[in-house]
DNA sequence: ACAATGACATAAG
DNA sequence: GCTTATGCCATTG
């Protein structure tokens, strides 16, 4: 069994291009439904990821930016993981915010894996 | 074991 | 919609 923070990161690679999820679903994912300040320290603790695309295809890289918390809103406070940063990120894969700087869960929410493979991935062996 | 920490969630005013 | 207050829980010192 993993660890919960590897098992975040597992979980949050399959979030694919252009969609966002949110932490505490994350964490109900997981089968934490309360661990939604876990899950967003698990993401404090990740390097910044270059926007300048310079990822250089490692596939170990997560995709911290599409994670925003339960109404639409990015929630950094973080100054190596800025509030700009997140959603330039995302504005580059085009997700679209509105005037009030919300997301559409509508048009942009990840539905989550089924299951299995959420089981799959709590499991070890990468 | 205990207290502190943290990019949350939710309810209330 | 905003601000507070409270509950949450894995990790760390």
């Amino acid at each position: 069994m993993a660890g919960f923070f590897e098992q975040v990161y597992r979980l949050v690679r399959r979030v694919p291009p252009g969609r966002v999820t949110s932490y505490g679903a994350l964490a109900r994912m997981l089968g934490h439904p309360r661990a939604a300040r876990t899950v967003g320290w698990a993401l404090h603790m990740l390097p910044p990821s270059d926007p300048s695309g310079a990822r250089d295809g490692s596939e170990d890289e997560v995709p911290w930016w599409r994670v925003i918390n339960s109404r639409g809103r990015i929630s950094t406070s973080c100054i190596e993981h800025s509030a700009d940063l997140q959603r330039a990120l995302l504005e580059a894969e085009g997700v679209e915010f509105d005037e009030r700087g919300y997301v559409s869960w509508e048009r942009f929410g990840w539905e989550g894996l089924p299951g299995p493979e959420v089981e799959a991935l709590i499991r070890d062996d990468p």
